[in-house]
DNA sequence: CGAGCACTTGATCTATGTCAACGGTAGTGG
DNA sequence: CCACTACCGTTGACATAGATCAAGTGCTCG
């Protein structure tokens, strides 16, 4: 009985928080965590980009702490392929969790243009190209508004940092090649 | 050759970024982590507290990722206890790093007293006295400036939010009592 | 065609940053 | 004991980055 792999699409609902599930593998797209308070009040938690891993606490408690939904399309394999997660497995997924942290505790500090580039870098992949969220999810990890992503990004756009590229499926506005690598 | 337990004053370094070292267990006390940059530029990004697991990531790697410096008097044990961690102490570790990331980007949003008020809940303890570290540090954590910390202080001290209390040892205007528990 | 949604853009407001001055306390050295 | 300095904290006056409010565009879907 393995599980099989599965897809979303953006704005859809991984998980809710506190339901019960199994761990998985990130393997495509961007997932977007939120802490669900007794009230109902979710509030932007972490972020999961390709590679990561998703549910490991399910090992341990059986259920899922943070709320879990796409923010571009994605693929989740089951994980660990093997059944068991080993010792430095499970410390290779610690010390992501601890630096993928430090990266978003960033893109909270520091002049707005800077951290939407920072989001931006972290979601470019290895060819130079990234698919965006939409600006209400970019302000949502940013603690911005929309606002004031849509004109960071036109502006980034216009100096040159970012050029729109089209890819199908995906909004026109969503999909930028990376001028300056790193 | 256990070793031994350890105590750190107030703005002194534990450990230095990639320096070799075990894991530790915070007894007592507040940490500051900071990522270095390879041009010697730091940035805050984590804390702990009391009973917090320190340098985990040594099992993997032997040495540190992140600069470790102490926010108030700290107490530091061997970890782990054993000798070895198991498969369940990691998950709960990494549960735990995962939630203290969640509280600390909450600390990075919404309007400046929220924030300075919850880093302060955060870092109360159960009898509800809290050390505060020095309003710089408040402020790089919050990532607000320390002047605004110190008029958000003082205001949730006329408010009654907070009262001053003397411990000896410690700085009188960071010993404070929290009025309302939770 | 109309409704809804994501995005853009302009005008204005305000929370917080910035700069500057000052006060208390601990340490140091005469 | 008294200067003298260094460091932390407080407070005021003013500047500004980003929030807020409002209007308009273009797309998709029924």
């Amino acid at each position: 009985m393995s599980r099989q792999p599965r897809t979303t699409d953006p704005g859809t609902e991984i998980h809710a928080a506190g339901s019960a599930g199994k761990a998985w593998r990130l393997a495509e797209g961007v997932v977007r965590f939120d802490s669900v308070a007794a009230d109902g009040h979710a509030s932007f938690a972490s972020l999961a980009i390709a590679g990561d891993i998703i549910g490991c606490e399910t090992l341990l408690f059986g259920c899922y702490t943070f709320r879990a939904s796409a923010l571009t399309h994605c693929r989740l394999d089951p994980w660990p392929e093997g059944g068991v997660a080993d010792n430095s497995t499970l410390l290779a997924s610690l010390h992501r969790a601890q630096q993928r942290a430090a990266d978003l505790l960033a893109l909270r500090g520091g002049q707005a243009s800077a951290r939407v580039l920072g989001l931006i870098r972290l979601l470019t992949d290895r060819s130079g190209r990234v698919v965006l969220p939409m600006r209400q999810e970019i302000a949502d990890i940013t603690d911005l508004r929309f606002e004031t992503i849509s004109r960071i990004v036109k502006q980034l756009e216009r100096d040159r940092v970012i050029r729109p590229i089209r890819l199908d499926g995906v909004h026109a506005t969503r999909s930028f090649a990376l001028a300056s690598p790193r």
